[in-house]
DNA sequence: CGGAGTGGTCTCGTTTTGGAACTGCCGGGG
DNA sequence: CCCCGGCAGTTCCAAAACGAGACCACTCCG
């Protein structure tokens, strides 16, 4: 089976991580909403190779996360967050809660504040109609309408 | 540079992803948190060869995010989710999130339930002084104290 | 025109990956 | 006891992804 089928399986975690879930491409994504548009920017913020940039960026184009777009000047080109692109924040920010949690021995190395009040924010996974925090534990997975399509599907058997 | 140098940044989403942002490592614990511990049951439920699959839990296992052990009869080994492991679910869920709101034409393949209540889990990025629900637009990144062991060292230009 | 800066491409040697065959371990049945 | 099947784990090789750097085409600016 190759990667990229798994794109195919009726499970909204593995279909984002097929297009996330590489090497650089959240990378990419933290340094646009840390605010770099440019080609050449993006390389020195990361220390990416040319080759492999070009192919993250063009396909989080493709995907409607990022829009190419032609700067005012006309002189270079921008590549800005797309709303789709926009959403992915929180993914990001659950990872560095977490990061935060486990991976930062002296302390955070970045504090995520609230621009009105100053207050640091944080992801919560919470549930909708009780309003209470809730973990792994407390949570059960059941099929829902996205499902029905693939019943039948070969490869259905994979996921869950 | 190595890919695997990010880690020394001090950035909490970039150390993170060095370790869960490749190919199939979150698939894995995806794997985990639906109640999969043995290696074939891992390798058939996700497709993944099992070369790669014995790197990714030795990774894992590694950084205290799975704790391998014998099972009861003695017969087989188990991967279960440390706490450390556990606390990644949150990154699960917003990436589930994003993925019914922009993957699942046919709606969410799969419902994740407070067992309590019956209501749906979801991920948000709320302010803790104020509790308003915040997006990218409405945070502002400072530095924090895990920064200051890093300033004057070679590639602290790197990462924001 | 010439030079600097831009995004993008090409090539080459290295690393990672997928697939499948293979090993060694353990328990159960004859 | 021996054989067999299922298990985790290893080894091998071809293919794909990757990093580094040279290179190209274009635009602005003087």
């Amino acid at each position: 089976m190759r990667y990229e089928d798994l794109a195919d399986l009726p499970c909204s975690i593995t279909r984002p991580l097929v297009i996330l879930g590489d090497r650089w491409t959240l990378l990419v994504l933290k340094a646009s909403f840390a605010g770099v548009r440019r080609f050449n920017e993006f390389q020195s913020a990361l220390g990416i190779s040319r080759s492999r940039l070009q192919d993250r960026l063009g396909r989080l184009v493709e995907h409607g996360i990022l829009d190419r777009r032609q700067a005012a000047d006309g002189a270079h080109v921008e590549y800005r967050l797309t709303r789709k692109g926009h959403d992915i924040y929180p993914i990001l920010m659950a990872i560095r809660d977490w990061g935060d949690a486990y991976m930062a021995p002296d302390g955070p190395p970045a504090r995520y504040r609230h621009r009105d009040c100053t207050g640091e924010a944080h992801v919560q996974l919470t549930c909708e109609a009780c309003g209470t925090e809730v973990t792994a534990h407390d949570i059960t997975p059941e099929p829902g309408p996205g499902i029905l399509s693939h019943l039948g599907r070969p490869g259905a058997e994979l996921g869950q």
